[in-house]
DNA sequence: AGAAGGACCAGTGGTCCGTA
DNA sequence: AGAAGGACCAGTGGTCCGTA
């Protein structure tokens, strides 16, 4: 439900920042994920493959048949223009409202979840080849997965940047009505992308600490969040957070239990 | 239930083995699962201990309050003799009949299996530790569990020889009635160790074959199993053995459609 | 300044092979 | 020879910090 209207926010995007994107819609399209790498290819300059001297082999992210290298349907890395220009980054994020389209040279928040997306289906497709093998299968997104995923020509998919978002698409999955308010609030404020991801964390601790602070049973209980390792960040709030509740309730026990506050006050 | 069992064997090697054996079961009797080391330790020099150069610092495995070091309730590292000893490595296993104690400087399968049910109990206190302190919490034997299981005195577990053994003792888990035979077959062929750890394969491929061919889900569905890694020789060959079967079953749904043998033949 | 991501690092899973 | 396990290695999870 929340992809395809992601989806369909970006394909707004696209048209209103788009230009030169059509010209790879062909190769990206292929997983059927395609309207947004397109937004973003069209700002994008060739990347330059930079191969480590050892071909790894037997694992489930080698191999992808002919999706890899472009499968000739288009230019390849050689034969083309702007060889030697250096890959462009990804825009940065601003701070969006649900369905709203970032302008200039900025993503969304509705973007930034929807990579999330696309990394749930990279995981899924190398599961399927890892079974097909009989090879061990992973549950989570593990750094194999951002390889195939940069081998199937998502380049704007990294470890460091999903690592960094986690928690914000945690709140996203868990409570997408307090996602959203977050949202609206922050852009509202003119806050950068940073406070709002700061921002993120409070609401997340809130919700674990009514459901027994286990914020690994929180992930796992939710199927598109299990798949992803809860950030250690997160899961040293939650931690303090709980010793500091429990300390309160102790205290509150302690102070009833005396019959007042004049016995032993800390 | 098998464990007591294990236990009661030993307990009885430990009489007809024994010996310098009662002078460690202080320190080892400790944890509750003593009976085993003590017989063990009876035929073991005093370690030395071999630390390398960085300490590392705040996870489940460190920080064991007194349990390290001896405690200080008996001799330890420096100021005892044998300080220039090397280590005994264990004794190598035979193959014994359930309940059966091995004679002379052998171990037996029992004591194996025991060893599996030690590091359970490692993992075990790992799991609370990190629990405790907010951390991400292993629900597999890893090399923090073993280092754990190291510290607290249990030099005789490591890594390379669990795995070695993981698939012997995952058909003791699921068929224990095959596995008795198994051995008593071996044992009375007077076949060594590895030739009955070899065999140990077959009767688990047939089970897997009987439960869809899905070893991962067949070690997770089984408590004490689900905290192994399942070995890489296992899943091959399940795998291929699937493979046969099903090309098999083609080979005979071929035939049955040709109307018989007469059509492609392979 | 705020942010994206290449690249590093400590510790992992896996098991080889020098050892006894 | 058969077997135990120290120690190595490729690839991991995690994230810093040089970059734009």
């Amino acid at each position: 439900a929340d992809t395809a209207n992601a989806i369909d926010a970006l394909s707004q995007e696209g048209a209103t920042v788009g230009g030169a994107s059509t010209a790879r819609e062909g190769s990206r399209g292929k997983r059927g994920v395609g309207t947004w790498e397109v937004v973003v290819a069209g700002e994008r300059k060739k990347q330059q493959r930079r191969k480590k001297g050892k071909t790894r082999m037997g694992s489930a992210d080698d191999n992808m048949n002919e999706d890899d290298n472009e499968g000739g349907d288009e230019d390849d890395d050689k034969g083309s223009g702007e060889r030697g220009s250096e890959r462009q980054r990804e825009h940065p994020f601003i701070v969006t409202e649900p369905g709203e389209v970032a302008r200039g040279k900025k993503n969304g928040l509705d973007y930034l979840f929807h990579l999330y997306e696309q990394c749930r289906d990279f995981l899924i497709q190398v599961q399927n080849i890892a079974k097909e093998r009989g090879e061990k299968c992973p549950t989570k997104v593990t750094n194999q997965v951002f390889r195939y995923a940069k081998k199937a020509g998502a380049s704007y998919i990294n470890k460091p940047k999903m690592r960094h978002y986690v928690h914000c698409y945690a709140l996203h999955c868990l409570d997408e009505e307090a996602s959203n308010a977050l949202r609206r609030a922050f852009k509202e404020r003119g806050e950068n992308v940073g406070a709002w991801r700061q921002a993120c964390y409070k609401p997340l601790v809130a919700l674990a600490a009514r459901q027994g602070w286990d914020i690994d049973a929180i992930f796992n209980a939710h199927p598109r969040l299990a798949i992803w390792y809860v950030p250690t960040r997160l899961r040293q709030l939650c931690h303090s957070e709980r010793s500091n509740a429990a300390a309160a309730a102790a205290a509150a026990a302690s102070s009833c239990i005396s019959g007042g506050a004049d016995h032993l006050p800390f």
